[in-house]
DNA sequence: GCAACTTATGGCACCGAGCGCCACAAGGGA
DNA sequence: TCCCTTGTGGCGCTCGGTGCCATAAGTTGC
């Protein structure tokens, strides 16, 4: 990847990205995110506040980790798909995997997702992370169509494509050992449901 | 209503909800939502800006005007539609009739959207306010179908209306001449077509 | 007319997020 | 050693938002 292996030139570093988001994330779920000052966060780290926001543009942002770098992917295993898919099975099976997690690191994005989806500030700022996610799927929807990113069916497959991932997080962390990748199935399911004609 | 005709005891309001946002509006769509100060509403209406925070709790606030009022106008409308009606049919009928306009209110209600909309701060403020009108569509399939309200399927219907919805508003903020109502119906359908089998 | 009570306002001090700016630290290369 | 580059720290400022208290402007009862 971008290893950058070649001689680095200038002051190094005193931390890292990651760093300051497991401090902040540590002291969010220790003591609350609107209690955690930012100051806070920077003693945790042993740098200065003013660096923080060096790391990452805003509070906010921190625990939405290194999301932007994941769409890229996103996009790349939509692409991927077979084109004889039906668009929202592609679009469901790059749901799927976007949503695939490491076991181990089931407990730390549990302890995030709770953050994000619970903290009214959160919840509010993610709304423009989520625009950037419904956009890959939009974009991937237009393409697969054939029609303009901002027609009303790439608009559709996007808002839809997020209201059913919201639904299934938001009962994963009701259930402690659920799995997403079922809840992602069972919500897709609903909405057939949902939309039958009988009452 | 509450016009309270009984004689009111204490100092009068120096104005009134209303007239705040107006005002508020104004600058706002003039000026841009950032560019425009607190302080700068409080002038505008002859108020300090400490009062600014008696009639809105916060500035991102203020475009809403009284979304949640209207809530319980919505959750009304549900109750009253008839049992027999598919459940998916009934939520869209109530969300035409809660985004039914005066004709003459048109232009200011896509001056509100287009703030609500496309302003950053308050795409994100708006996640808080989408979760009350989905509590309210969840609230009523729950219901409905004799399940509770955070199972999956009335969180996806009341995700999915979301969905439907900010897709026709979308849209509709794109054509100056389309009418919400059809943009609703337009969305529905797309949906439907989303989930086909074909490619 | 006057006191008591009620409601709304204004002003002040304060907090926290976030940003612009600049000096300076810490590395490498010529 | 000097120059260049990258990263950090700190200062000062703006702005949204809140708690607190004095005070204005009403009504009621005496």
């Amino acid at each position: 990847m971008t290893t950058h292996q070649s001689v680095r030139i200038g002051r190094r570093p005193a931390t890292d990205h990651d760093s300051v988001e497991a401090a902040a994330l540590d002291l969010f779920w220790r003591n609350g995110f609107e209690a955690t000052t930012t100051q806070a966060i920077a003693d945790a780290c042993g740098i200065s506040r003013r660096t923080v926001f060096r790391y990452f543009p805003s509070k906010d942002d921190i625990p939405w980790g290194r999301f932007d770098e994941n769409l890229a992917h996103l996009a790349a295993v939509l692409r991927a798909t077979p084109p004889d898919l039906p668009l929202h099975e592609a679009v469901h099976l790059a749901v799927l995997d976007f949503n695939r997690l490491d076991p181990d690191a089931v407990a730390q994005h549990r302890v995030r997702m709770t953050l994000i989806l619970r903290t009214p500030a959160l919840q509010a700022h993610s709304a423009l992370r989520y625009a950037g996610w419904r956009a890959v799927i939009a974009d991937f929807a237009a393409s697969r169509l054939g029609v303009p990113a901002d027609a009303m069916l790439p608009r559709v497959a996007g808002h839809v494509a997020l209201a059913l991932a919201l639904s299934a997080y938001e009962r994963w962390l009701d259930d402690e050992g659920a799995s997403i990748a079922e809840l992602l199935d069972e919500a897709l399911a609903g909405l057939r449901t949902y939309l039958r004609p009988s009452p």
